[in-house]
RNA sequence: GGUCUCGUAGCUCAGCUGGAUAGAGCAGCUGACUUCUAAUCAGCAGGUCACAGGUUCGAGUCCUGUCGGGAUCACCA
């Protein structure tokens, strides 16, 4: 059993014991010791005075004495206040260090048999991936990966945008700016292409606008956007030329994305298409509206109550029989559930969005649809910039590739001015740069809780120092080469029984690495593992600092020493793959 | 206007179901490389946890209100 859990079970005991009062494990506050204080663990014993119905330092002591009486890994204890410091036995902790050093695995939990669909990603075609698609990609990913590692079947999922007026628009300058340009003709990624003629479309229309305008004609609409229009009303026809087109198009837009998602290090197990999905949904209004759940205004259109659910009045269907978005959000759920028969739907996709799958869930579950429980939107920030909003408009938009690029070149500056791996081949130099550069970016945006809009600033995102992704990768890089040069050994490591203050401190860490897995998944937050992998990483710098694995005084302590720092590494690498992180051989 | 959300050090962020004197990193200042890699470590300085009430033995954390930022409330996606 793990410690902690082993103490509080022994606390249900003793309060039982002593005070003739049930309690739960639950109940029991235990902390790791501030390290300020004597101990490795502390009870807070507050919530018993009323129990026993005496002075907090009384029960303390009353506690301590059973636990140091009861339990054997409780060495000694001191007292505070209301909070009792526990010690622990030297002799447990190596022990406790054998046995996660005999799990390959550890902090992986069983396999519980739940499938989980989680959705990310999802950009339009019409445009490449910028530095929001990074967050949410990351975001996703890492979900997915601690999922796994929960013990979940995952599956990854991305719908993509591919039709609507958005890509009528990009089409329609390209047939009539391009003048035949491929990404083989112009050397341009395909999704950079295609984004160049968005822009070119949207200069076209305003610039028809401010025509229009000088004219007095505001209210009139731009001839280019009624070409748009048609285009799409010609795509929906199936019109072959708008078809081949779109297809053209499209075909270089996702090979863009796939290098882009395959630099970023993420992957997908199926991917949805909107212009296969866009129809879907209707059945689902047809069978609402015949269980009464959704009711028909007189102009035909067909609309859903949900105001005693705090929400609005919402529309499903318009007047002339068409979907809306809600409506194709509904159809695919319904399509993802007969793919799947998933327990649980995540659902990546920003804040501006939390009251459309308010709705959308509601009206599952309204439908009766039986995964309607699982459904979760895991709903992050907007990231912005220093400088405030990005805007397309003005050219502030951070590129996804374009980032890429820069941080990792910045690495390799960092790298060269350091000289540290500067013998090996060119390739293995780039594979490291481009590994600390990914882990600085990724980091940087990870470690902030999803919730909360984040301000992107592209200098520190490069940050090396500190707290970063680099820092963590650093830490590994020292175990790895201390392991290697300590090489073969075979003292007993359990006849250390004197573990000093900085191994404690590694142990209680690893101690949590499994709860903080659970307590990630549990909150859809990436972040708490980014923000534990940084602390471990830093208690097992101050252990490097202090103290000299390899000149310990024995053999017995070097094994241990050499023990703990191969599983402290074990498990930074662990909890950075779950962040996508990878480590370098060298740095 | 309704609803949701955020507000913690100069800046970027932590703070687990309420628990000890609110913590990191960056920026600033000061030390430590003949040592298992200094992309590191140690120290100094930096706070009215937006504000006001309330619940509690105890509130950055929970409740109410106020102020400030953001999002959203389309027969757009």
């Amino acid at each position: 059993m793990e410690i902690t859990q082993l103490i509080k079970a022994e606390m249900v005991n003793a309060v039982e014991h002593l005070y003739k009062h049930s309690i739960k494990e639950n109940d029991v506050l235990l902390n790791a010791t501030r390290k300020e204080f004597e101990g490795d663990y502390t009870v807070v014993v507050f919530p018993f005075t009323k129990i026993a119905r005496k002075a907090p330092p009384a029960v303390a002591e009353e506690l301590g004495n059973y636990l140091v009486d009861n339990v054997e890994l409780v060495e000694g204890f001191n007292i505070i206040k209301g909070f009792l410091n526990l010690s622990i036995s030297g002799a447990y902790w190596a022990k406790f260090l054998l046995q996660i050093a005999a799990q390959e695995d550890y902090g992986s939990l069983a396999a519980n048999g739940e499938k989980v669909v989680i959705e990310y990603s999802s950009p339009n075609t019409n445009k490449p991936l910028h530095l929001g698609h990074i967050r949410n990609n990351l975001l996703g990913w890492s979900m997915s990966k601690m999922l796994e590692k929960a013990g979940f079947d995952v599956k990854r999922v991305q719908i993509i945008n591919d039709r609507g007026i958005h890509i009528c628009k990009s089409m329609l300058a390209w047939k009539k700016f391009g003048n035949g340009e491929t990404p083989e003709s112009s050397g341009m990624k395909g999704d950079h292409l295609v984004g160049k003629y968005y822009v070119l479309y949207n200069n076209e229309e305003k610039k028809q606008k401010e025509a229009l305008k000088a004219a007095g004609k505001e209210n009139e609409e731009a001839a280019i956007l009624q070409e748009a229009r048609q285009m799409l009303l010609k795509w929906e026809e199936n019109d072959p030329e708008v078809r081949d087109m779109w297809n053209m198009m499209n075909g270089w837009v996702f090979s863009g994305f796939n290098e882009t998602y395959e630099r970023l290090g993420v992957s997908f197990d199926k991917l949805y298409y909107e212009s296969n999905t866009y129809l879907l949904g209707k059945n689902a209004i047809e069978q609402g509206l015949k269980k009464e759940i959704f009711y028909k205004k007189d102009d035909g259109s067909v609309w859903i109550d949900l105001e005693d659910a705090k929400l609005d009045q919402k529309l499903v269907l318009r007047s002339d029989g068409t979907s809306v978005y809600m409506t194709q959000d509904i159809g695919t759920a319904q399509e993802r559930y007969s793919d799947y028969k998933m327990d649980k739907s995540i659902y990546v996709v920003g804040d501006e969005q939390d009251y459309h799958f308010k709705v959308l869930f509601e009206i599952l579950k309204r439908l009766g649809e039986s995964y309607a429980e699982g459904l979760y939107h895991l709903s992050y920030g907007m990231v912005e910039l220093p400088e405030g909003k990005m805007k397309s408009r003005e050219g502030t938009v951070v590129d996804a590739d374009d980032l890429m690029t820069q941080v990792v070149q910045i690495a390799k500056e960092e790298s060269l001015e350091r000289g540290d791996v500067s013998d090996l081949s060119e390739e293995k130099q780039q594979e490291i740069w481009r590994r600390i550069g990914m882990a600085a970016l990724k980091y940087h945006m990870i470690r902030v809780s999803p919730r909360k809009t984040m301000i992107f600033d592209p200098k520190e995102s490069v940050d090396i120092q500190g707290q970063s992704g680099p820092f963590i990768q650093y830490s590994c890089v020292r175990v790895n080469s201390v392991l290697k040069k300590a090489g073969e050994w075979d003292a007993d490591m359990l006849q250390y029984t004197t573990p000093e203050e900085q191994e404690k401190n590694l142990l209680v860490m690893l101690q949590r690495y499994s709860h903080v897995v659970e307590e990630g998944v549990k909150n859809y937050d990436p972040s708490l593992i980014a923000n534990y992998a940084y602390e471990l990483s830093k208690s097992f710098n101050k252990f490097y600092h202090d103290i000299n694995i390899l000149k310990s005084p024995d053999g017995e302590t070097k094994a241990f020493r050499l023990v703990l720092t191969k599983v402290v590494g074990r498990t930074l690498e662990s909890a950075l793959d779950l962040l996508g992180i990878q480590v370098p051989e060298r740095m």
